[in-house]
This record gives structure tokens, C-alpha cells and sequence, in this order.
DNA sequence: GTTGCGATTGGCT
DNA sequence: GCCAATCGCAACC
């Protein structure tokens, strides 16, 4: 029994609304296709406040759907050749946050998403990255601006009651200086669709990678 | 106008 | 583990 996530819940600091994303279902049903997947890997980017966010310097044509309202997609296009999916969260006047979807397990639609994914030699590799889960998607610029609480892409809860607390580390891909020991990045604990570490460790839990 | 690099991935050593 | 691919954006000249 799934129910469609509304705008109030979209409407939260990134911070809070990136670990309650963990276990929601992505659902797409463009192009009479049906495609879907449990989230289970999400980071937060916090605006002006965080230096790795493509909002820290700013307004700008390729980052101003993160200051529009929450709930949407932002989808941005990076190292020349991928695209990676945010939802849009709440955020002060003049300031922005988002969750970037990290990483999911699929759940229906397999075969589109392995036409899409030719790379992908096991099934856990479709969705575990961000680029690989907005290529499995479709999702590209085009797509930016996509309202989830409305469009053909939602997200959903099925009512799954999650009792362990997820896992938490420091952010992945980022450059020292630029918020790379926050952490802001949470996943579902010891899931294999993960894409990068998975489990409670020193290195990345305790103190953060780096330091 | 030019340059450096990135919220990554996949293939090769 | 290392590194090339590939280009939009933003920083700097």
C-alpha cells in the first residue's frame, strides 16, 4: 500500500530530509514504461553554508532549480558525459538544498534498465551510483525541473516501518576544502546496492575519511 | 578569451 | 589501483 510522498515533505533542510529518503520507492512512469526502485543511498548538499553544493556561490543558470521549490527535480550535468538526480528540499529565502539520489536496488522495470545500462554486468550495479541510477532512469537535463510530488516521477512509501538506523559517513567524491569530513551522506546499512562503503567503520563513521 | 576541473564511470594494468 | 573520456561552468586573465 504505497503512498505518494507530498510537498510537505520535500519541504526540510536537506540534512533532515535526505535520511528519510533511504527506503522510499522511485517510481517513473513515462513513455508507458514502469520503472522502480528503494532508495538506499542519498547525500545532502546544504547551500550556501556548504562549499561542495553547486549552490555555495550562488544563483546560476545550471544550479537555479535548487532555489525553486521543494519537491522537484535538479538534474545537472557533470565530468562532460553524466547526468546525477537531486530532489529539491527546503530551504530559506534566497537559499538552496537538494539530496542527490545515489544509489538504488531495482525493483521493476529490469530490463529497460539493463537496455540502458549495457555496462552493468550485475543486476546490483544498475542503480549503484548516481549517474548509473539517472542513466537507468532516462533522466537527463531535460528532466530538471520534474515535479515528484505531481509528474510521472514521484516517490513513494509503502508503508515499510525502517527500525535500524541507517549508516552515515562523510560524503563521496569530494575535494579536500570543500566540506569533504561533513557527513552528510547516509545509506541502508549492509544493502548491496550501495555504491560506495557500506558499513558502520572507523574510517568512515567515526572521525570521517580524510582526517 | 582561456583554463582548470568536477557531487563519475568503466576499462585496463 | 590507475587513468582516460568529455564538456559545461565558473574563475581568472
Amino acid at each position: 500500500m504505497a503512498r505518494r510522498l507530498t510537498r510537505a515533505f520535500f519541504d526540510r533542510p536537506p540534512e533532515e530530509l535526505a535520511p528519510d529518503l533511504l527506503n522510499k520507492f522511485l517510481v517513473s512512469t513515462r513513455d508507458a514504461e514502469k520503472l522502480v526502485a528503494r532508495i538506499v543511498e542519498v547525500e545532502a548538499y546544504c547551500g550556501s553554508t556548504d562549499p561542495a553544493s553547486h549552490a555555495y556561490r550562488g544563483k546560476t543558470p545550471r544550479n537555479a532549480r535548487m532555489f525553486g521549490p521543494p519537491g522537484h527535480l535538479y538534474v545537472y550535468f557533470t565530468y562532460g558525459m553524466h547526468y546525477c538526480a537531486n530532489v529539491v528540499a527546503g530551504s530559506p529565502v534566497d537559499d538552496a538544498g537538494a539530496v542527490l539520489l545515489r544509489a538504488a536496488a531495482p525493483v521493476e522495470g529490469l530490463q529497460v534498465m539493463r537496455t540502458r545500462r549495457p555496462a552493468a554486468r550485475k543486476d546490483r550495479d544498475l542503480l549503484a551510483g548516481p549517474a548509473r541510477l539517472a542513466s537507468a532512469f532516462g533522466l537527463d537535463r531535460a528532466d530538471d525541473g520534474l515535479d515528484l510530488v505531481r509528474g510521472p516521477l514521484g516517490l513513494y512509501d509503502d508503508g515499510t516501518v525502517t527500525r535500524v538506523r541507517p549508516g552515515r559517513s562523510p560524503r563521496i567524491g569530494l575535494a579536500a576544502g570543500k566540506g569533504e569530513r561533513a557527513r552528510l551522506r547516509w545509506f541502508v546499512t549492509n544493502d548491496p546496492h550501495v555504491s560506495g562503503p557500506r558499513s558502520p567503520s572507523r574510517r568512515t563513521v567515526g572521525r570521517g575519511i580524510g582526517t
